[in-house]
DNA sequence: CTGCCTGCAAACTCTTTGCACGAAT
DNA sequence: ATTCGTGCAAAGAGTTTGCAGGCAG
């Protein structure tokens, strides 16, 4: 989905819902949907106030969840305290797990299609419907520990 | 594990770290291994209060990884701000699972053996030595849904 | 024009920490 | 006697919210 479809398809959303489109929102959507990485709400700030420096922290904070609602974007809780956030290129959130690297903070988007299989099964033995599933893993990094450098940090 | 046994164990730990035996340590430890189902700090502060009321918040903080790190605790976050813990009856802490009904806010465990193996597998493909994973399913109760009532809430 | 949106700053939640006193070894 | 542990309260991090003014529809 290129930026421009993916902008288009948040209007949308904005739209029907009976929200605003308004500078501040397109704005941090663009600069989201820039991201080739996982960020968190601060470090969207900053990119999207070189974009449009009215944007606040509030504003960040309050259309986040909209843009998760609308699918465009993908949260991700690795139990740090902080939220990240992706762009949702693919579509399907309920297949994907993470790998987390300890050394270098780097996160992993994995596929891994028996999750969604694994929460119904579990889940109907429960008498309950599944919502949302993770799955992550938390590792070191190999070259890490035998060189003292990850590659990936640098 | 009796609970005299599991006491014991933290004992044990406590001094082959170094560390003190403390009359605050040893209420917080019975309280929260007197537990059925996952609790918060906050929770387990009030609880082992009515041991020991000289136990304060910090030593409830400063306590709970020193309970986790010899495993006699499992720490599970489900993404709500709050950790929770569970006394660590079982053993293994890398196949367990977590359900989690959005309706009850009850939380299940789960046996999740292929959890482990799905780390491993994941994590050599990125150069990477798995630490811990963890696998959760949110979950909507279904007879909630059908009669607005979740019987595990009451 | 109307009322949703915004920025600002204060509030909030959960957790951590500095300090001086107190207790375990 | 040492030194670690403790309670208290303040600080911290991340996020949310009340309010008065601003801009989209």
């Amino acid at each position: 989905m290129s930026l421009n479809a993916a902008r288009e398809k948040f209007r949308h959303f904005l739209t029907r819902k009976g929200l605003r489109v308004t500078n501040q929102r397109l704005a941090i959507f663009d600069t989201a949907y820039a991201q080739r990485e996982h960020f968190t709400a601060e470090q969207l700030l900053d990119h999207a106030r070189k974009v449009d420096d009215s944007v606040s922290r509030a504003t960040v904070y309050r259309t986040l969840p909209i843009m998760t609602e609308s699918a465009l974007l993908r949260e991700v809780d690795i139990g740090t305290g902080e939220k990240f956030y992706l762009p949702n290129v693919g579509g399907s959130t309920t297949q994907v797990a993470q790998v987390v690297c300890l050394d270098c903070d780097k996160i992993f988007e994995i596929s891994a299609p028996f999750m969604e299989w694994y929460g119904s099964t579990v889940s109907s033995k429960l008498g309950l419907t599944p919502v949302s599933q993770r799955l992550q893993v938390s590792a070191h990094c190999n070259a890490f520990r035998e060189t003292g450098h990850c590659p990936r940090r640098g």
